[in-house]
DNA sequence: TTAAACGCGACCTATTTTGTCGCACTTTGA
DNA sequence: TCAAAGTGCGACAAAATAGGTCGCGTTTAA
């Protein structure tokens, strides 16, 4: 008979919808009952059955029905979502996809998937048809030159996170900057880090104990292993960026001074280097006094607006552009 | 009395669901009912009451009673999801978060907050709270240099869009690159192009008609108006950025070629700046040969690699880039 | 081959659903 | 200020449904 409580059954099949699975080859009634029993509501199992075919009507499941027990699961690739989307939120979703499409390994975008798709899918019906081409109304440009992002194939991505996540070994083929042929190694993974378009995985073989980064495009092949990984005790990715483990963030911080023309001044008051930016301004010039970090990325920054700044204030990093360009000139020179 | 239709509730329970809006002051219950009168669930105002108040005990659903009708919403940030995320998934967010975080303005990814809520309870919850700290596993850095992305009120993005969205002309108060003063202008608003940290929008005015951008960073007021906007009726998004419209989007096609050192070939490789990219390798020296848009995003790559790179072949290219390093070094030299 | 597990149709009753009505209270406009 | 229209909500009764139980035929695993 019916339980006392009123109102079980909306709850129940909502935390039915939840404990459905969106990967694999779904989950059986008896399985389904046996965790909606943990979660409070104790139903018979005819009753699940029924309530996923009343689900079944409603939403986007599949009854995997080809063996027994079936296996009942979301649909691939659908995503119901509950609360509607504003038509704003529609157009930022449209910027953010195309952003992300440019940044990222596609592979990466795909839980989001769903919600852009559902934003497509708001703009494109809206009254008058005004925007049927709504990519009319938003556009994304990377900050610098746009380089195509890596493929990574979903596979080896979805390896990479198993192996993380449940903090197993992978085994791969890894393409090393130098080799001809990718070499078989045994990771201990640890931590992803992305720059730019450039995916790296921070891993330790066994053999090597020291954490390194592995370019993810340069993995060929992986399975995940049943062998746990080993996690340096002490290892925390701050740490291991603060030490300089990536080329990118470490380094130490200088105080950059440098005199800067006035149209670089404007677009540094907008987006400052730093927390601490000053810019003074001395009868016509402009200088730069900022906080930051020494690394590749600032010596590439410098190079790229060379002509309208030039460094003052720490000797080394003044000689160390002067040099550079000196270097850089000296072959064009040659040639003319 | 009940319709012959078994199964109406539940579904009926979803559609209000998804009728009820995020934001404003809710929907009263004769709205609702008419609405879903539209979508072919005929019932009473009365049900739609009773629908509510038991929705409400399952879901983070406000009733607004301040005054009537009553207005019925979602809670504010209130993001409730059917389908389970998976772990994966999970990780993935973690990783677009830290991203998005750095590469645009706040407000822009308010769409996207309660899933990354979701994202992070998911792994929070872990067993064994192994990655309490998931922030442990993934990190984003920007390809460049790590600027500030302009702060921008969430008030001022969200008219914009209304404008958009609406096709309203905006009635802002906007702060001239030179000027003091911020100038009042009411602009008819067309695009929203975001290029890196910084965004704009394409506009013209009724005094001049040119379509223009303005940096949503520089608006320090804004007001949708109820006039609708005059949009210039055969501007494209697309025609606009090839004309040049914006500095960083257009150009001419050029073929570039040029010598460069083997790691940037390595780097090329794995990011190729162009489809038809092709590098080869004489003796010891490696030759890029790949067609790019001519803009200030590329001068600016190439002077920045420039210690690793010599242009060859577009001769006036070859010339720009050798007569601004020519100018850089001379600040440097000037002073030693 | 056999026993356990599974899907599902059928049955039956307590519970729930839902239209209707009526009363009290708000809001609105003159 | 007042009246009319709109709104929230308690109560009621008829109808429909939800859910436990049983049992049969089939599939699966030992």
């Amino acid at each position: 008979m019916p339980r006392a409580a009123k109102q079980a059954t909306l709850s129940r099949q909502w935390e039915l919808l939840r404990l459905l699975p969106k990967i694999g080859s779904g989950k059986s009634t008896s399985e389904l009952r046996q965790m909606l029993s943990e979660r409070g509501f104790e139903v018979t199992k005819r009753t699940v059955e029924r309530d996923l075919l009343d689900l079944q009507e409603i939403f986007p499941l599949d009854c995997n029905d080809a063996g027994q027990p079936y296996g009942w699961r979301w649909l691939a690739d659908s995503h119901v979502s509950l609360q509607g989307m504003e038509l704003s939120e529609a157009l930022s979703l449209g910027l953010l996809e195309d952003l992300l499409k440019q940044l990222v390994p596609p592979t990466f975008v795909e839980a989001l998937k769903g919600r852009f798709a559902e934003a497509a899918n708001k703009l494109a019906a809206l009254p008058g048809n005004q925007y049927a081409r709504w990519a009319d109304l938003v556009r994304y440009f990377p900050p610098g030159l746009p380089f195509a992002a890596p493929q990574v194939p979903g596979r080896i991505f979805r390896s990479i996170q198993r192996g993380l996540l449940e903090q197993r070994q992978l085994a791969v083929a890894y393409q090393k900057a130098g080799a001809d042929q990718p070499a078989d190694l045994t990771l201990n993974p640890l931590a992803l880090v992305q720059q730019g378009v450039r995916g790296y995985l921070i891993a330790t073989t066994d053999k090597h104990p020291e954490p390194c980064p592995y370019l993810i495009r340069r993995f060929s092949a992986i399975e995940v292993l049943e062998a746990p990984s080993h996690r340096p005790a002490n290892f925390t990715l701050d740490q291991f960026i603060t030490d300089g483990g990536v080329q990118f963030g470490g380094g130490k911080r200088i105080s950059l001074r440098a005199t800067i023309s006035k149209d670089l001044a404007t677009v540094l008051r907008e987006t400052p280097l730093g927390e601490d930016q000053n810019i003074t301004r001395r009868s016509d010039t402009h200088h730069l006094s900022v906080t930051v970090i020494d690394s590749w990325q600032l010596h590439f920054w410098i190079l790229s607006q060379s002509p309208v700044i030039t460094v003052t204030h720490p000797e080394a990093l003044r000689s160390a552009i002067a040099s550079k360009l000196r270097e850089a000139l000296l072959q064009y020179d040659d040639n003319v």
